[in-house]
DNA sequence: TTATTTCAAGAGCAGTGCTCTCATTTACTG
DNA sequence: CAGTAAATGAGAGCACTGCTCTTGAAATAA
């Protein structure tokens, strides 16, 4: 190991590391362009290669496999739209909980007509032999979710989150919601965790089925009317 | 165009017909071995071949594209999973649509369980390049959610379908919902239909998101608690 | 300056979808 | 029955993929 220059503050170092660095956001920028355009399972690292100008065995230089490439694209997708997510739910007051859940709900849905591709990398079918690393996806693949349980926890604080139905729950959920609030830190009742995560799944439920068309050609002509309905009986679901 | 023998009834004609019917057949079976295995995008017409004992190019005398076999594979899905919600809920009386509506959840989870494959080649994204033909897949492909409406329908028409919430709709859902009851001759009112809409997406998401791992490993002990809580919570969000 | 590491290029392997040609087998017809 | 037309399978070939290995050049470190 060399010793690298002491005047970095810990992220550059020498010229040949800031060339490999940009290198790598290059390939990641074209990577993301090539998933945009063509989908997830099209990605090919032969023609990354071709539009950096570059024979394909140089590439390996950076990336190592196109498994690799692909989970930095979906760190990169995650990290995206997270970020649009947090924005959404940010500039509305954080007392109108049920504002900002529809705009964490229009936000996902917006990102997702924006980017088809990247979303169906994220929650379409998994890619074939592909396996997400979990300790490098875990923390950008939970922004969204940990975003809705806050606005959750925050409403219930402020004593603003409906007690809905009867709260009896069979013990092994319980126990799976319980830990949940803990790791989370969060204080909603397990009932009420619950109908979060059917909330959550519900959300991107109707979403996947507008993006990958599953709703026929043309049955719905007004989806942005449908989905702010479903966005109304959903917050009504979760008791905001 | 030759004459063909008078002897059959509109199936079976000649020996070559035959021997042409049952290669398809097998054509099928082994696509469908190859996608549960290994996946839709991974499916390769080459290996088929093999499996089958003959050269690749021989297979296209028969589908003549990987397109149309995996739209072959995609109509054979979803009669699959259309056979298995039908029979399930049809194990049920028809007064008991709450019932009925319990087993239509269940049969789609189990299927989706069973075939994680072909659930993502129904549900998840979409395999980059390739166009389903509406054609061909819609009839197969509405068979589910035609079982929700004609349940909802049914429960309805007995008095036994609550109405929830404010029924306003905005004019273009109203319309786009008009249209939708009108043409699968149903009675179920546009605000219930709006619900309805959000039930089955609500569950096609909840089933995807298990199947294709979007919950954290290890983060639900009891899926099956879990998924039984959610047909509670969306029978009741459907008026049943 | 010398030695070491880093890098891009090229060849090559095994696989893919798909097209074309060619010989053979099957079926229909005069 | 003989002849013709259609259907079939094999094989070669093209362009593409992921990935590995070797080779020579360039940048860096000693």
């Amino acid at each position: 190991m060399p010793a690298t220059s002491q005047t970095d503050g810990g992220e550059v170092r020498t010229p040949r590391e800031r060339a490999r660095a940009q290198t790598i956001a290059d390939i990641i920028r074209l990577g993301r362009q090539h998933l945009a355009e063509h989908g997830a399972a099209a990605l090919s690292l032969r023609a990354v290669a071709r539009d950096l100008g570059v024979v394909s065995s140089a590439v390996y230089r950076y990336v190592g496999s196109r498994d690799e490439l692909l989970t930095l694209l979906l760190v990169d997708a995650y990290n995206d739209l997270g970020d649009a997510v947090e924005a959404a739910v940010g500039s509305v007051p954080a007392e109108e909980s049920r504002g900002r859940f529809a705009a964490l709900a229009r936000a996902v849905r917006g990102w997702a007509l924006r980017e088809p591709a990247r979303y169906g990398l994220l929650f379409g079918s998994p890619v074939p032999g592909y396996q997400a690393p979990a300790e490098r996806t875990t923390a950008p693949g939970t922004r969204v979710v940990n975003s809705l349980v806050q606005i959750l926890d925050t409403a219930h604080r402020a004593g603003r989150l409906a007690e809905r139905g009867p709260s009896v729950l069979p013990a092994p959920l319980a126990a799976d919601l319980e830990a949940i609030r803990h790791e989370l830190g969060a204080e909603v009742p397990g009932a009420l965790l619950a109908r979060g995560t059917l909330v959550w799944t519900s959300l991107f439920g109707a979403v996947s089925f507008e993006v990958f068309g599953q709703y026929g050609a043309g049955t719905f002509s007004a989806p942005d009317e449908l989905f702010e309905h479903h966005i109304a009986v959903l917050a009504d679901l979760a008791g905001l």
